[in-house]
DNA sequence: AGCACGCCGACT
DNA sequence: GTCGGCGTGCTC
């Protein structure tokens, strides 16, 4: 960098939170060393922001009369590293997304509206529960859903393994903040012990049985797969069982050992509390955990203890991929393949992407871990750019579940179950065992119908049928959440309305007549919406021996269940056949994981698929042990549209308040794409969106397709800036999806 | 995104 | 006469 004579004036090039493309030119103070990576406050027409310096010692295109002075600078040193500023430029660009909203959305809130950076925290006190409160929980004294979800969580091995939880980890647990007086209260009456937070080797290795273990040859191989230098990302490729986590926890402890950082990118850390419990007994004290549900100040905290280089494991959900780590060694990414890790609105990147890139960018290398991974994801590492390490034996021994099919054209259902899936749950529920059974709608009735004049239960606001819920009766969308009550007769001609299709709350009715004995436990969005239902329900679960668990694809994810001899599908049709790009994927991937469920125990377990095309190519590819021979239809039909992994898109869609509107400037919209579109770039639409109204505003889309990514990105970007010179109505929105994971 | 400036309708 | 409606344009 050339120097600057002294006397002209420092100028520094400052990202604002605001949805303008370009930086801020700023004399800096003269008497103050202005860094990149450094927060300071500059005016802004009429008011003051907070602004992160991206580039120091430049010349300003601007006339040096018109340019204002940074007011103050906030940090003495960069909060944002050089490799991390670069990432945030890159994911600006290659999502156009205005790079002032990227660099300063990756800051916690509170350095964002520019407080300081903390000083060196005292870590975390861990909470465990004392022989009196194993005692008072057995015995049903722990009073108070609240203080019961607490006791439960911190007493159960598989949410806290170690019997060790600081108050971060229990709120990503429980779902909400513990206060630190209700914790005290329970230390008072001797349920909860309060210890400092340890060294690792205080930690008893039987904490977690699966640390004293043996590896498998496979799993060995994979830790074997990460030598130091070698920065390729490398996909894990494991089904539920085959001991993922502990592959991530041993390729952890390599790299905590020669004084590296490890990132953990995980997709909801409510749904899968286990994870981010296990690091937190591994490494004691020394991990930091960063999720939606932490207070303000505590995701200060753990941002600045990883930034700090103090914690030297971080886990998170998709925004933690942005924390400093001054010495990175390894990102992992745990279920690559959920669409979490896809950010649907503002800056709309995918975590799982972009990982790969930050590892490119700190020459570390990036795992990727999945049962059933995105078709991205397996053709890299056909093509040999990922390393592929495959876990297909379970440490266990246990065999991988069969999938059958139950056609039902041959056995009709009756509220959804068919005669074989009802012989099956009776056997198996009388073996000892329980039964999974899934649907992928909640609510009670999918719609509510006229049938004498017609008429259905549409929502006002969207294009939505209304879907019926019963316990507290309502009408509700799901698209908006608007509901209303549910009308007894049909209000336009008077008649009986018909209650049509299934939801989980219709299907747990059913199956409590056919099984009345049986314990019956509904999961969905519903049944766990207060905080530490969902822990509640898993624990209760883990209690029981025979039972059923009714639910959506809520069932499939992460949790561990030891006695799941069934899992039945009501209607894998729905997804199979549906237009929308990846509908058929995620329905594989839903089908695999549930299966992942069945048959930890010595039986061995099963599926069954209830569909009307039992001969459809993918349902009789259905393997549990080969997933990547089951997507090979997949990918043969990818191949031929051109859709990822063998060609990119982009979606543009244009909204407004009334169709028309949105029409007429959706042409607009399309216009310049059309005009910039290089040769092998097309341009489809504009056409209605397929949820056409939405909260009262309607859609139109473009889609934008390329085999080659930078033809694609070439058209976008000049696109972008004739759409700058439009002058479209303010309520006329454009949002832009880089790499859709939905193109409804 | 904010926020100011600016040019036309019903109020003290 | 003026308070305020939100259309248009700018922010180093």
């Amino acid at each position: 960098m050339p120097d600057t004579p002294a006397s002209a004036p420092s100028i520094v090039r400052v990202a604002i939170d605001r949805p303008l493309n370009r930086l801020f030119d700023y004399r800096s103070p003269p008497d103050r060393d202005v860094r990149p990576g450094m927060r300071v406050r500059v005016p802004f027409g009429p008011t003051r922001l907070t602004g992160v310096v991206m580039e120091a010692g430049v010349t300003s295109e601007m006339d040096p009369g018109r340019l204002r002075a940074v007011s103050e600078v906030l940090d003495a040193t960069p909060i944002l590293p050089d490799s991390l500023r670069e990432l945030l430029g890159f994911g600006g660009r290659y999502y156009h997304h205005p790079i002032g909203e990227v660099v300063l959305g990756a800051l916690p809130p509170a350095l964002r509206r520019g407080r300081p950076l903390p000083e060196a925290a005292t870590p975390e006190p861990l909470w465990a529960v004392t022989e009196q409160g194993h005692r008072a929980l057995a015995d049903g004294a722990v009073r108070g859903e609240r203080q019961r979800a607490i006791v439960a969580a911190l007493a159960d091995p598989d949410s806290a393994p170690g019997g060790r939880l600081d108050r971060p980890t229990l709120a990503g647990i429980l779902g909400r903040r513990p206060a630190p007086r209700e914790l005290e209260r329970l230390a008072e009456r001797g349920w909860l012990e309060c210890r400092p937070p340890e060294h690792p080797t205080d930690v008893p290795p039987e904490a977690d049985s699966a640390a004293a273990r043996p590896l498998t040859p496979e799993q060995q191989a994979a830790v074997d797969a990460l030598t130091p230098g070698e920065a390729r990302p490398l996909l894990l490729e494991g089904v539920t069982g085959s001991g993922k986590t502990e592959v991530y926890l041993r390729m952890a402890e390599r790299v905590v050992a020669r004084g590296e950082q490890v990132l953990v990118l995980i997709p909801e850390i409510a749904l899968t509390p286990q994870l981010a419990a296990r690091i937190q007994a591994r490494f004691p004290g020394r991990v930091a955990l960063l999720h939606s549900g932490l207070a303000e100040g505590e995701r200060l905290r753990a941002w600045a203890s990883a930034a700090r280089g103090e914690a030297r494991v971080v886990v998170g959900t998709r925004s933690a991929l942005f924390t400093p780590l001054p010495e990175p060694g390894l990102i992992v990414v745990d279920e690559e393949h959920d669409a979490a890790f896809k950010q649907q609105d503002g800056f709309r990147y995918n975590a799982r992407d972009l990982a790969i890139k930050r590892g490119q960018l700190e020459a570390i290398p990036v795992v990727l871990g999945s049962a059933t991974p995105t078709l991205e994801t397996l053709q890299a590492a056909r093509q040999g750019r990922y390393t592929h390490c495959p876990l297909r034996t379970r440490p266990d021994g246990t065999a991988p579940p069969r999938i059958e099919a139950v056609d039902t054209r041959v056995h009709t259902p009756d509220e959804g179950l068919t005669s074989p899936l009802l012989d099956a749950m009776q056997a198996t529920l009388a073996g000892g065992q329980q039964c999974f059974v899934l649907l992928n709608r909640r609510g009670y009735a999918r719609t509510l119908a006229c049938d004498h004049c017609g008429w259905v239960a549409d929502c006002r606001h969207c294009d939505a049928r209304l879907t019926v819920h019963a316990g507290n009766p309502r009408a509700v969308c799901h698209l908006c959440g608007h509901h209303e009550p549910v009308p007894d007769r049909c209000p336009e001609c008077g008649a009986e309305l018909a209650r049509r299709g299934l939801g989980t709350q219709r299907l747990e009715q059913a199956l409590a007549r056919h099984f009345p004995q049986t314990p019956l436990i509904r999961l969905d969005r519903d049944s766990i919406r207060h905080k530490g239902a969902l822990e509640e329900a898993l624990e209760r679960i883990r209690s029981l021996d025979a039972a059923i668990v009714v639910g959506t694809q809520m069932l499939a994810k992460g949790h561990d269940f030891p006695r799941v001899g069934l899992v039945g599908v009501i209607d894998v049709d729905q997804g199979l056949y549906s237009v929308d790009l990846r509908a058929a994927e995620h329905t594989l991937q839903l089908i695999v994981q549930a299966a992942g469920r069945a048959g930890r125990g010595e039986a061995g377990g099963r599926v069954l698929l209830q569909t009307g095309h039992p001969e459809h190519p993918l349902i009789r590819g259905l393997d549990a042990a080969d997933y990547t021979a089951m997507v090979r239809p997949l990918l043969d039909e990818r191949a031929e549209s051109g859709f990822p992994p063998f060609g990119h898109l982009a979606l543009v869609r244009v909204e407004a308040e009334d169709a028309n509107t949105a029409e007429t400037r959706a042409g607009e919209v399309a216009t310049p794409l059309r005009r910039a579109a290089a040769s092998g770039v097309r341009v489809l639409g504009p056409a209605p969106a397929p949820r056409h109204r939405v909260n009262r505003r309607y859609r139109e889309q473009i889609l934008v397709q390329s085999g080659d990514r930078r033809a694609l990105h070439a058209t976008l970007h000049q696109a972008r800036r004739a759409w700058e010179g439009l002058t479209l109505p303010r309520e006329v929105r454009i949002a832009l999806d880089v790499d859709p994971v939905s193109l409804a």
